[in-house]
RNA sequence: GAGAGCGUAGCUCAGUAGGUUAGAGCGACAGUUUGUGGCACUGUAGGUCGUGGGUUCGAGACCCAUCGUUCUCCCCA
């Protein structure tokens, strides 16, 4: 047979490991140096923990795993049974009573309900770890991806938002990619609704002008008429969509449509205090068009957008008022952010913002040049290493063709040939292999060299 | 879930209106070169043309199906 991997999965190389890694530790030292907590959770949750959290289309996209044991012939008939209501779309434990985790914070929710008794609040927490989603790939979309999160719960407080925001910021600015962190508050869009009459049109009103930027104007009218608003309330919705400008010009615009609205007055006193408290300097937004699918939000959402590149959003964050009352345990809020490793990957890799240092491995390569000589150049090999220099041994004798050019594949900076002669004198030659100089060494003065 | 493009050597691709033995570059391996690499030159290996069917005297090419992959829509990181 042909070996593959499944639809949407990929292999990683050491060179591609190294430059996740260097995303990876920049993420999880940002978000140590603000006092988050790692925690891991398992691949697979049980599927009814997943099932109904990420709206209709969110659970068509879940992973779910068979069981395991239907093939047990005392079971057939059940089993056929069950497997029937599968065909009609319904969910049946004894069929998949498991699935692949589809993102990191409802299972952080369910870890939280689960352990609320023990945990100190404000709880917060960061989890990088893969999630899977049944997506059909394409570009910047995979199957199986990474997320960083850092989530904190127990907290009504906005200076939780401000120091995400910061976080984001920081990240963004270390990594060198320049991006537009994206601000909306779910409280706006829940007035909008309610003004334009039709609150429990929210969903409807929000997906639709979520795609203004895309399609236009015009297209949104059409779309919201489709989903059953009337000329009225899409007046209402376009002057609110022709909002402009700078952040304090759409402040004012905002106040000028909604502020008599309670809700809206919330939201935009929210937005207004993020905004003066997070360094100056930061990339932060109005968008009012920005909604997000994720139906938990109820406060500030956060959306990453990096410039100069074609990708999707690489960040995406906000507060819930009650992630856990999903869970049997109400009144715990908190908020969070995400990060998409994949998609960041891809944008450093079209910008080349990979730092050229992060792909060197072995520093030294020791030559093998005969069984006395490479004796001894593995004694001194083993004591560079305890050093901490990165080293081997090319693994046989062979001319020295063959041995440099094992180096130059491999990106080796330094060679050291210890020959016959070397092997008399008691010394090493130390080759630079980028500049091509070499020089002679006591096997002292080696040890002591700085690679 | 809907739609489009592409599958030829390890990789990137060529292959002219269907015509004999399927090509190139890069890479791999070997040699020129058993104490000094990157360059150059020479040579060698490597292909069920994704798979299965069909049209034809003849298919890598045309048709159908299937699988894989890329991209778009939907939605998202």
């Amino acid at each position: 047979m042909k070996p593959s991997i499944p639809q949407g999965t990929r292999d990683f190389n050491a060179v591609t490991i190294r430059k996740r890694n260097y995303i990876f530790n920049t993420i999880r030292n940002v978000f140590e140096l603000y006092g988050f907590q790692p925690l891991e959770t398992p691949a697979m949750e049980n599927l009814e923990t997943l099932m109904g959290k990420y709206g209709e289309e969110g659970d068509k996209l879940i992973f779910k795993i068979l069981n395991n044991g239907l093939d047990n012939p005392a079971k057939h008939e059940q089993a056929k049974e069950d497997f029937e209501k599968i065909l009609e779309g319904k969910n049946n434990k004894n069929i998949t009573e498991r699935a692949l985790r589809y993102d990191l914070t409802i299972p952080f929710a369910r870890y939280v309900a689960m352990n609320h008794g023990q945990l100190t609040f404000p709880f917060k927490r960061y989890q990088i770890q893969p999630v899977w989603r049944a997506d059909r790939p394409q570009r910047g979309r995979y199957r199986e991806f990474y997320q960083c999160d850092a989530d904190v719960v127990g907290s009504n407080s906005l200076l939780n938002e401000v120091e995400l925001a910061n976080i984001y910021a920081t990240v963004f600015e270390k990594l060198g990619i320049d991006v537009e962190i994206k601000i909306n508050s779910r409280k706006i869009l829940a007035a909008l609704a309610e003004l334009s009459g039709g609150a429990d049109k929210m969903i409807d009103i929000t997906v639709a002008i979520d795609k203004l930027d895309k399609i236009g104007i015009e297209k949104v009218k059409e779309e919201l008429v489709q989903r059953g608003l009337n000329e009225n309330q899409i007046n209402i919705i376009e002057k609110y969509l022709s909002i402009r400008g700078s952040n304090e010009e759409k402040l004012i615009a905002i106040k000028k449509l909604a502020d008599e609205n309670a809700t809206a007055k919330k939201g935009i006193e929210e937005i207004e205090y993020l905004l003066n408290f997070t360094i100056h300097h930061s990339p932060l937004t109005i968008d009012f068009t920005l909604a997000r699918g994720l139906n938990y939000y109820t406060g500030i959402i956060f959306e990453i957008k990096a410039k100069h590149v074609t990708m999707g959003s690489i960040g995406g964050g906000g507060r819930y008022d009650d992630l856990t009352g999903l869970f049997g345990v109400p009144n715990i809020p908190g908020v969070g952010i995400s990060f998409g490793v994949d998609r960041i990957y891809d944008v450093m890799e079209e910008l080349k913002l990979f730092p050229d240092e992060i792909e060197t491995s072995t520093q030294v390569l020791f030559f093998n040049l005969g069984e006395n000589e490479s004796r001894q150049a593995f004694e001194l090999m083993q004591q560079l290493r305890n050093k901490n220099i990165r080293c081997e041994i090319f693994h046989e004798n062979t001319k020295f063709d063959k041995q440099f050019k094992y180096a130059d594949k491999k990106q080796i900076p330094y060679a050291v040939i210890i020959g016959s002669k070397e092997l008399a004198e008691n010394n090493c030659v130390l080759k630079n292999l980028q500049s091509g100089e070499q020089q002679t060494l006591s096997q002292n003065e080696l040890l002591g060299f700085s690679f």
